[in-house]
DNA sequence: GCGTATATGTACTGATTGGTACAAAAGGAG
DNA sequence: CTCCTTTTGTACCAATCAGTACATATACGC
């Protein structure tokens, strides 16, 4: 019963989580969302709730998008170092320019937002996990030296991330950034 | 001749500094600003000329100020390692909380601001040039080898700085960081 | 002490901010 | 076809934004 929505939520969510992407939070005008969403402000209202909502649920449908593409490629069953320097690189070369939403978003809104701070920990702890897995599975592979702690090489791991993420942002092509690739995994030898 | 200035321009930069490393740009406003610099409007116009203007500014005394240390700190005569390893957890312990002002910039200004871009850019160089000198004068006196390439130790540090400043921002405690260096400054050995 | 050049304080500008009231439109259920 | 629920479009709200006009206060050169 009642009219139903003249619009996909799925599709009008992307598009404002493209514009939070490029701009930032507190940069994206409710004129900019409801241009790029294609819609009107009370119906962003009636299906988001509020900026601030829209701008979490933008986030959480970023780590849909991306961050688990990469948590995906850590569940391979051989070769860490080969799937560990393909996401890397996948993550460089689609990063480049544009940078991550999450760093973005951690700069920009974690220090004075609870729930946003709330996601992002909570993000980074899942990431951080898969990583230890990974390195654990592949040290019962024999891939990797077992005197070696996974958790310390994940948080590790986690840390260049975020660091590749800021340099590619900041005016290093990918290319510069692909050739640290043998010397931060070197740390695995 | 004329009326000479009632507040010191430079405590009054650092003051405005202050506020746009904890808040970023588009979130400080004019009254945030005048407030913390205990000046008001037209005064704040006169001396810095705009927002932006003052930003940058602002900018560049963060750099004097922190990133320089740094730099300084890996001129030292010998011991590399233990340099880099002072000056790192420095950054770590004194950014857990606050985070970056350059980091802050590069996620929220740099992609829209063509002078703040370059000025990054600029000090981005000017870091991993240092680090790249002191890496070659460590090759010199025995302490590196020879056949590793300065320039991708140096990018591969500076991205590693990057990545601890964002990690401290969004929840690794100084400890967990810290723990890390070993692992990072392995890549030297 | 007087004139002059600059800084300060108050009070304002038009534009833009996030958010909403209200009436018209739309479509499914009976 | 009619009712009823929900969405949509327009037009608005108070609050805040960056920036400034203008009159007053202040100190130096003479």
């Amino acid at each position: 019963m009642a009219r139903p929505l003249k619009f996909d939520p799925q599709v009008a969510l992307e598009n404002a989580m493209n514009v939070f992407w490029r701009q930032g939070y507190e940069a994206t005008s409710l004129d900019d969302l409801t241009e790029a969403m294609g819609i009107n402000r009370p119906s962003l209202y009636n299906t988001f709730g509020s900026k601030h909502d829209l701008y979490l649920a933008a986030l959480k449908r970023y780590r849909e998008l991306y961050s688990h593409q990469m948590i995906a490629a850590l569940e391979a069953q051989s070769g860490l170092r080969e799937a560990l320097s393909g996401a890397f690189t996948a993550i460089i070369r689609s990063e480049t320019g544009s940078g991550c939403m999450m760093v973005n978003t951690i700069t920009e809104t974690l220090p004075h937002d609870d729930s946003v701070a709330a996601f992002i920990q909570a993000a980074d702890a899942e990431t951080e996990t898969a990583f230890a897995i990974a390195i654990a599975r592949a040290q019962d592979r024999g891939e990797i030296d077992t005197d070696k702690n996974p958790d310390l090489l994940a948080r590790y791991l986690n840390m260049v991330l975020q660091g590749l993420r800021v340099r590619s942002k900041s005016g290093c092509c990918s290319g510069e950034l692909e050739h640290l690739l043998p010397i931060i995994l070197s740390v695995l030898d």
